[in-house]
DNA sequence: GTGGTCTAGACCACA
DNA sequence: GTGGTCTAGACCACA
């Protein structure tokens, strides 16, 4: 799951957006300690606890004393994880592919070709 | 032209990548001096030199002694520039769009949405 | 181990590409981290990045994050290190002898012969 | 005949050791001026004066004044070149050979294969 | 003027 | 502790 490139915290935040925005996890639900995880992924706890961190900064999760974290039932903040990752991709996209003058049709044709190879 | 996240060095090489797939440069074109480029950009030339070297190990430019460095003449290599920012682009692209299920339709949907708005 | 002729970061790089010759060191094994090696060879920091950075380049070694530098596991890679340093210096030689119009005999008479005294 | 790596006065001067050790130039003979060996190369003259200047303080050549270069008579030192270029270059050779523990044997099988493939 | 190397030293993210 | 980036500034050979 993880590579070498992004840093880990990172890594894993991101992890959890994407379990959120596909539904695999919902509002309410407990997520693993920060040991547990840190045992499963086998990094550093503190790369985990930098993780859920920023998650809770984020309100992507909540943390009650003694009580593992779990996902916010904030419905907003959920419906927009979604969309958020979907926008932050695209304008990425987007302008890289302005930078080098690549009209929108080529784009697309590109997109649809590799979006079969791809696994 | 440049931001605060990417290696400075880095920027500058994909500077170049972004001139050569547009055709803003091409082979044999001189470029910039170190000391020069530094100046305009004002950074290091030692930054310049990391960037310029980085370049020269991916044969995009060539350096006679004495002499500013010059875009390489080799058609391949610089036909390969734009494919490769294409690519490279939307493997991620795509990969982050799969991560969450999006479906091809809506992702271009989304594209063609951004490309007018996004300047 | 430095000479004043050759640039420093050349001459690591070559130290290390006779250790892997001679299988003094083999793949998969850790090698002094940057810090380490500077003080061990009293250069600067920056010197060593400059040499590490060209073996990652020639897939030489490989680094995680946070971790000292290891040999690669690529046995072709690994293989290829000695027969190159084998082939580059004997073009070289070989090159020389035949500028001067020496026949192979003598070529060969004259290796044997130093062979034994150069230490 | 000039490569890129090596300084061009040193590439002149060995291009005239090679000459001398040859037999393609001999003792007294006249050599081409600065400007006319400059024109000759498409280099600059200051590169020939270099060269030049090397050589005489080699005794490979002597001027007079407003006469053009002549190679030296002293006939130790025309015998010396020849003795010295390969001495050089077998001493680097098997320097470089004995660095990555190359048995004798081997050495030889390589440069006997190697001298009548080599252009 | 050109490219290239090196040091000293600061600073960064990460674990 | 690890690797990595950057600046300031000196210095080199070469043309």
């Amino acid at each position: 799951m993880l590579n070498n490139r992004d840093p880990i915290y990172l890594q894993v935040v991101n992890y959890f957006k994407q379990q959120l925005a596909t539904g695999h996890l919902s509002a309410g639900q407990e997520i693993p300690s920060r040991r547990e995880l840190a045992v499963m992924l086998n990094i550093n706890p503190n790369t985990v606890q930098k993780a859920y961190k920023e998650m809770e900064d984020q309100n992507l999760i909540m943390t009650d004393r003694n009580f593992p974290s779990k996902i916010t039932n904030d419905q907003n903040v959920l419906q927009n994880v979604r969309k958020e990752l979907i926008h932050d991709a695209t304008v990425q996209y987007i302008k890289a592919m302005k930078q080098i003058a690549i009209p929108v049709e080529e784009v697309i044709d590109v997109v649809k070709e590799m979006y079969e190879k791809e696994s």
